[in-house]
DNA sequence: TGAAATCAGGACCCGATTGGTACGGATTGC
DNA sequence: GCAATCCGTACCAATCGGGTCCTGATTTCA
């Protein structure tokens, strides 16, 4: 279905969440999962992730929580995409793969999808996360192209 | 990984393998299993698919086979995509679907990844198989945006 | 100094989806 | 009528993701 992870779904969430704390103010895992109605411990690995992303910024302690590393306008999807569904590529016969593949020789489509994995990462790069949370700033385009 | 089935990869092997037949000819799913290299269920399988969205035709009897139902310049990826990942939608919280989130009403983000969605499309639909399998017509742009 | 609160990192299990296979039926040509 | 082929469906196994839990490190506060 070319979907993306639910965790990147509840990262965005949690992200949108974490830009309405005060200046400098920090939200703890627990606070946000009672805010967002997600599962604490989900809440929590979805934290860790994107802490170890460098996309939130953790602090310990007593008085310890999280808050954004940036503001979600500087915070491409990409980002958030490749820190938890990992980078973005659509094959597993991409990123040069050499010898991964048993039928190699005969595969016509070789290394092709990287035209594909481009455009994708050209379209998703426009958008950043603020533009997910607020007005739809985006779509211009009326034409949907239909797809089943 | 954001990625797409290996299915819709064997697809795109099997089309590109049917635009070599001669005009009018077909070609049988075992021969074209043995072309590819692929498994011949597997590819009886893709072919099926293909067949059901209209990309192929196929031909039953004893000089039966598979032919393509256009030209591969004029079936765009996200056909193919379509027919054997389902639509094209990032998450399970498009598609106007309301009431199947638990965390509808704390979620904001709901119905947000539209413009996304759109874009993804938007890209897609400027590829067509012909592009995959030929030389790099597309990639006119040389900047990619880094992904991790 | 000790206790409490919180993040950090990893291991683990269960369910769902996908990849791959198999079988019976329908259709066509010889 | 027989053989070859496509068609539709059902089925099984393996992989992957979602979700949970546990232990340790760090900081604050009494």
């Amino acid at each position: 279905m070319l979907r993306l992870s639910k965790l990147t779904d509840y990262a965005v969430v949690v992200l949108t969440r974490l830009e309405e704390a005060e200046e400098g103010g920090v939200l703890t895992a627990p606070g946000l999962a009672a805010a967002t109605g997600l599962g604490e411990p989900t809440v929590a690995k979805v934290l860790k992730i994107l802490s170890h992303a460098g996309l939130v910024e953790g602090r310990r302690g007593a008085a310890g929580g999280y808050r954004l590393a940036r503001p979600l306008a500087a915070m491409p999807l990409t980002e958030v995409i490749a820190a938890i569904d990992g980078p973005i590529a659509l094959t597993a016969c991409v990123d040069n793969s050499i010898g991964l593949c048993d039928a190699e020789a005969t595969c016509p489509v070789r290394g092709r999808w990287d035209p594909v994995n481009d455009a994708i990462r050209r379209a998703l790069s426009g958008i950043s996360i603020a533009d997910l949370a607020r007005v739809p700033a985006v779509v211009p385009h009326p034409e949907v192209v239909a797809a089943e």
